[in-house]
DNA sequence: CAGTTCGGTTTAGATTTTCAACCGAATTAT
DNA sequence: ATAATTCGGTTGAAAATCTAAACCGAACTG
């Protein structure tokens, strides 16, 4: 795939890749510290051959890289790669921005928190520092007031990306957004 | 439209709004300074139908608005509303986060700078002062080295956003992505 | 008053997504 | 030993979405 944009532009060439619906909630998984398939599957609800289909792009790309484990038999964990920890700053602004804008104020899912000092962050601005690797690894993604049970589950474990987690039970449900559609 | 997510998340209520390979690409178009149809239609190259439902979405959530110019006829624009505009900081993100990890350095189709250094942005973090309004609004958007002749012609003249300009003809090719797909 | 522009809608066909069924290899249970 | 289950998919059929082109009315232009 050579990507539906033919444009000339940054932001084209960034939907080439995650322009669907279900791509970056892939990556959202692996930053929950998903790495098994058939978890990527419970936990987005993605049918298993678009599944299929996501990972291999994301493999291709060095968003996640898909490593063998079991002696022999088909088993395999998908980890993020560099690269793909990487898009943490971006995903973090997206919590941050749906958190302020699609949201009621104490009804948002998920809360990006300062790690040092625990404070929730509302907003951000670029750095300007150029020489700076990327920053924004003091930052913690935790369940907000408006998540519900199983997010609240999932989210009370550890920093963002978390290391890998048993396959629990959960269910999602009725998501309550600030505008209609 | 509820969404195709019903998980509780921000990523996913985002998703529902933005996870398609337009409505970001028609915000950028916004930010650029396109207000009227026909040249969101020449600029991005999407479908009418499907321009004419995603600006509608994007005006139901009160990212653009609507306005009826021309006393009688079919004569509208859209314009970046506020709430439109505080995705620029989010835009901004992505352009960056593709110029690093999609493109080969030099060959980045569109760059950010500071608005005050005039140096070329490639990193950022969030700020921790939740009492600010939102900033980035000293960051210009301008061709970079990878850009094609219809980009830069788009691109040289002015703030992020702009103010509206005439419908100059453009067409849009070949990207050149660093990884294959 | 004929043709063009603007902002769409409609329709038909192509593509993508969903959903369920199926599959082989390995692992666990009886 | 053999049956059932898990894992990581693939296949195929139906539904939904997207593309492309045709069409449309209401200005406005020549």
């Amino acid at each position: 795939m050579v990507g539906k944009h033919k444009q000339t532009c940054s932001i084209a060439g960034f939907l080439n890749l995650f322009g669907d619906a279900w791509t970056l909630l892939i990556v959202r998984e692996a930053f929950y510290g998903t790495t098994r398939f058939s978890d990527f599957q419970r936990r987005t609800g993605a049918a298993k051959n678009l599944l299929s289909d996501r990972l291999s792009k994301l493999v291709d790309h060095e968003i996640l890289e898909k490593v063998d484990i079991g002696a022999t038999g088909a088993h395999y964990v998908y980890n993020l790669t560099a690269k793909g920890q990487s898009l943490k700053p971006l995903l973090a602004s997206i919590i941050v921005w749906s958190n302020e804008h699609l949201y009621p104020d104490g009804q948002e899912p998920t809360l990006v928190l300062s790690r040092e000092t625990g404070e929730v962050v509302h907003s951000f601005e670029m750095k300007f520092d150029s020489l700076q690797p990327h920053v924004a690894q003091d930052l913690d993604v935790v369940a907000g007031p408006g998540a519900n049970e199983a997010t609240r589950k999932r989210l009370t474990v550890g920093p963002w990306p978390a290391s890998q987690r048993g396959p629990e039970n959960e269910t999602e449900e009725t998501p309550e957004l600030k505008k209609e559609a």
